[in-house]
DNA sequence: TATGTTATTGCGAATATTCGCAATAACAAG
DNA sequence: CTTGTTATTGCGAATATTCGCAATAACATA
């Protein structure tokens, strides 16, 4: 099963509908090779179909996020910046100056989760975390 | 000297120009006792002068984020808020709920900064780091 | 397949944030 | 203290994001 179709349905099971403009923005995000802004994913859409909206695709944007299909970066560049979790949980390097997006594997984190709730009683969501930086070809 | 002193003097040395806007923004968000939008901080601002305007609130606060004095999150209600680093570099643990901050101590962290390095030549910056998730008075 | 419930959409308005540019003021140097 | 350079400000416009509400449509049930 694609990628897509394992988001859709995992989002059915939780109680969501799934909308024609949910699966394209998903189809979207899930297909970009890199991280688009709300404007971008709008754009795409309508190419597609004129039924739709950009405040539609912010509250798409905002429920997989939510549910823990993308992930969600202030770039602090005058916009924020989605795209989905391709392959299963992982963390995000952003770097600061070419905005490049590198996965890494979640046990780079080793013990942080139950330090956290062992130190603090904190649960964290690490699947949504993203370290900024610099990336390689940026630190010349 | 006080918290508000050293960054000021610290702009200062690092070449930026120190004006009683800028000094009343640091001023403002070293004194309070929770996260600050920006409308929170501009009308702040405004009870003490005139001389002010919003979008220098925001170029203040970026500034800040910049040269990692202040952190930056993203809350996902609508807008950013904004808190100075009180007490040296540590990391903030974010609730999802209550929007509370959780200062906890970068040495958590264990290390994570040398693995990045290793593992992805990605030189972190760690002082930025925000984690989100659910604090205990929110898990009942 | 038809129907009812209610989550979701589209729209327009409100709010949040950034940008361009001319006027101002910080501060280094004389 | 005065002057020159130029970073910073204030303003208004542009852009980005969210919100409220009535209309629509997804989907569970019969």
């Amino acid at each position: 099963m694609s990628h897509c179709h394992t988001i859709i349905s995992t989002l059915r099971e939780r109680g969501y509908r799934i909308t024609p403009q949910r699966e394209m923005v998903i189809d979207i995000i899930a297909h970009a090779d890199r991280h688009l802004s709300a404007e971008e994913i709008f754009s795409a859409l309508t190419t597609r179909t004129q039924a739709t909206n950009i405040a539609t695709v912010y509250r798409t944007l905002d429920m997989l996020w939510e549910e823990g299909f993308a992930c969600r970066n202030d770039l602090s560049e005058g916009k924020i910046v989605y795209a989905t979790h391709k392959h299963g949980p992982h963390i995000h390097l952003v770097c600061r100056f070419c905005n490049q997006i590198i996965d890494a594997d979640l046990e780079i984190l080793g013990t942080l989760g139950e330090e956290l709730q062992e130190q603090h009683k904190f649960a964290a969501d690490l699947q949504h975390l993203s370290i900024f930086g610099i990336c390689a070809q940026c630190q010349t």
